[in-house]
RNA sequence: GGUCGGAUGGCCGAGUGGCUAGGCAGAGGUCUGCAAAACCUUUUACAGCGGUUCGAAUCCGCUUCCGACCUCCA
């Protein structure tokens, strides 16, 4: 399906229509999860926003090899050689095996990704099944020049690089300004520049996870990984790089200047930033403390919420606002949010019963065509759902018998409905009641119509009151009563 | 301090020059034994000040406030 797909590039800061390299093929890498702790919401929602574009690309017939890494290898935790590895720091304190810890929470967030309906990506490499392809990259850097090698680390050479190249090209900032603002901190006196940074780091003797190489035992720097990997399953260059905003300044930034490096190519078309996830305004982050994790979430075990919320309520909550946007979080705004995706899931399940009529008094086909103006422009996901509000309505409306569609608008709503919130959207209806229990109810409330229509209203009124209480919700209307989960 | 981004009605959140965003909440109505749901109608906006324009939430300038990055961070 050829569409006029555009999509905002951080590189020029314009959207720009969507023109794959190699169509219908899409090569897509976006950064994963440093697996040291749990996977927090703010990650969560970036993942969320990759996996609505994946899917929706995915949708328009692009064939998508969507790429995460696993980043397992564990950063410094400074800019300092005294740094400590983070995941050999936390295997120490628990006196684990650090692939111990990295196998706990790359499981722990893929069952959360899964939670959340992400789809799984293509591929998924992990940056300690790459430190061959790290060391290459470090050797090509070296017989490029723009790398140089200090007592068993190896530093990228930033003012020699800049020399012939943009370094600041992704955030908009030039060398001086970049050099006039770095702080000064330890650690620093292997360096030729400020700005220059770490390709490959000689490791102490504690030091846990450590591999040999050509300038003797040691680890791979920060930004090396994203660099080898996706130059490996996508290419010189692909069409979208992804990530959260906050690796624009410097992970993207030096992942572009070692791509350069080696391939004399920025790797990515189009470089696409998700927003963070605040709480009262403030970036959502661990270092803060107003982190929560998806299951404080559904549990509402956590001091910020009032209650729990369901994954796809909170994956629908998300994508009410665009990907570029902050998203603030509040109890309020959540509550508002768990009303409508109710709302919008309860029409879904009216779509089976509708009956067409021989007059038709709506156009399903031009809504359609605006759900895709939606996706179209970036991606709007905001602008999608409120369509799909729109689609609501008409449902409910045909369903009172106030308005009339055709087959064929009939069997158009169905597809449409079916096509954004389940294939683009990745909504679910989370209902898992037990295959015996709608027959019960159904019977239940075939009782309670009998005392109505004895106009034992006492009786009725108790059925409909106790059913509620236990969390379904009755429903009289002239073509019968209907019951919901509430 | 430097760079970038933001400020929309009670809450959240779209929208980049004229055309209803949407959801939640509020008000009125239809329906109903009563409810609920649904449907219809409806109130409350574009941080402030100036400028450009026939016309600005939307463009420009200034002010105030907030945030992000500059240090690992999605």
């Amino acid at each position: 399906m050829k569409q006029n797909l555009f999509v905002y590039n951080t590189l020029t800061r314009k959207k720009e229509q969507f023109e794959p390299l190699n169509a219908p093929h899409v090569g897509m890498y976006v950064c994963g999860p440093t697996v040291y702790s749990d996977v927090h919401l703010g990650n969560c929602r970036t993942y969320i926003s990759f996996d609505l574009i994946f899917r929706y690309l995915t949708h328009l017939g692009y064939k998508v090899r969507y790429v995460r890494n696993v980043t397992d290898a564990g950063h410094l935790e400074g800019d300092t050689d005294e740094g400590e590895d983070k995941i050999s720091k936390k295997a120490k304190l628990a006196r684990l095996e650090p692939m111990e810890i990295v196998q706990k929470y790359t499981v722990g967030f893929r069952e959360v990704m899964k939670i959340f309906n992400n789809l799984p990506p293509s591929i998924e490499p992990t940056a300690t099944g790459h430190i061959i392809e790290q060391i290459e990259l470090v050797k090509v850097m070296l017989d490029n020049g723009f790398a140089y090698e200090v007592d068993g680390s190896v530093y990228f050479d930033v003012e020699k690089y800049n020399a012939t190249h943009d370094y600041g090209m992704l955030n908009g900032r030039n060398l001086e300004e970049l050099l006039n603002n770095t702080r000064t901190l330890g650690g620093q006196q292997e360096k030729h520049g400020k700005l220059d940074f770490a390709l490959w780091i000689k490791a102490k003797p504690e030091h846990l996870m450590k591999w040999p190489s050509p300038w003797g035992v040691g680890f791979p720097g920060w930004h090396l990984e994203c660099s080898a990997m996706s130059h490996k399953y996508l290419g010189d260059q692909f069409d979208i790089h992804g990530g959260g905003l906050d690796l624009v300044p410097t992970h993207h930034t030096n992942e572009i200047a070692q791509n350069v490096a080696c391939c004399g190519k920025n790797p990515a078309k189009y470089w696409v930033h998700t927003n963070m996830l605040t709480v009262n305004g403030q970036k959502m982050s661990k270092s803060l403390g107003n982190s929560f994790l998806p299951d404080e979430l559904f549990t509402g075990n956590n001091h910020i919420l009032n209650k729990g919320y369901s994954p796809m309520m909170v994956r629908f909550f998300m994508l009410q606002a665009h990907y570029r946007s902050t998203l603030d979080f509040g109890n309020e705004a959540m509550e508002a949010s768990e009303k409508g995706f109710k709302r919008l899931m309860t029409a879904f399940g009216l779509l089976g019963g509708l009956k067409a009529s021989g007059a038709n008094e709506y156009d399903v086909a031009a809504l359609k065509q605006k759900c895709y103006e939606a996706m179209n422009d970036d991606f709007n996901s905001p602008v999608l759902i409120a369509e799909l509000f729109e689609a609501s309505r008409v449902i409910n409306s045909v369903h009172a018998g106030k308005l009339k569609l055709d087959v064929e608008n009939i069997e158009l709503l169905k597809e449409l409905m079916n096509t954004f919130v389940i294939d683009v959207l990745g909504l679910k209806d989370e209902h898992t009641e037990n295959e015996e229990l709608p027959k019960v109810l159904d019977f239940i409330v075939k009782l309670r119509n009998e005392a109505k229509g004895n106009k034992d209203y006492a009786t009725s009124d108790r059925i409909r009151d106790g059913l509620q209480k236990i969390g379904f919700q009755l429903k009289d209307s002239k073509e019968g009563t209907t019951w919901s989960k509430v």
